[in-house]
DNA sequence: ACTCTGATGTACT
DNA sequence: GTACATCAGAGTA
């Protein structure tokens, strides 16, 4: 898996790889990219403490939180690109994800979900993936839909939201979208 | 199915 | 003070 390459390239291709996270882990079915020249991106106004993590080393996660509540997970890509994890398909640790989420709730399909399902924290920002606990292991080649992110004010129209075809586990469906087939790597 | 709104922390103006 | 890369619950239909 290559970290280090632009996130409109590295969020396609995680769609299907395989995200480990002490236990739990779930096949990835939606991605976002944010990139630098992107006025959507927290790395839009250069470094900050916030954001340092998207600038530090590619592989690692950058981890922040949304709206005084929920935790988000990103994969750092290139310098200043970051993919953000929008849903799984869960896999492994079920109980425990469901545990943490409570009965009868979606478990994985948000970003703010699937990060209390996994017990994502602020701990985490700036882990590398890599290790058997923390870990992003490439999947098959996927059919992936293409549209615009959700739940940002600037750059709506970019198409840097990716998703895979026929997936139940989605935050939202894919309308009207581009279809392409990547190689899960 | 849908729309509306409250909850809450942090970074930024 | 304002803006968030969100979610859950209540209301309407």
């Amino acid at each position: 898996m290559i970290f280090d390459r632009p996130a409109f390239e590295l969020a396609p291709a995680l769609i299907g790889a395989v995200l480990t996270v002490r236990g739990c882990s779930g096949r990835i079915t939606e991605t976002e990219a944010y990139t630098p020249d992107d006025p959507a991106s927290h790395s839009f106004p250069g470094p900050t403490k916030r954001n340092a993590a998207m600038f530090g080393p590619s592989g690692c996660a950058y981890v922040y939180r949304i709206y005084g509540l929920h935790w988000c997970l990103n994969v750092v890509a290139a310098p200043g690109h970051a993919v953000l994890i929008r849903a799984l398909e869960p896999l492994h640790g079920i109980d425990t994800m469901t545990a943490r989420r409570g009965p009868g709730k979606p478990l994985t399909k948000g970003p703010g979900m699937l990060a209390q399902a996994l017990g994502i924290d602020q701990d985490d920002n700036g882990r590398p993936f890599g290790s058997p606990t923390f870990a992003l292991t490439p999947g098959p080649p996927t059919e992936v839909l293409i549209g615009s992110r959700i739940g940002i004010s600037k750059a709506v129209d970019w198409p840097y939201r990716y998703g895979k075809k026929g997936s139940k586990f989605l935050s939202r469906p894919f309308p009207a979208s581009f279809c392409q087939k990547y190689s899960g790597g």
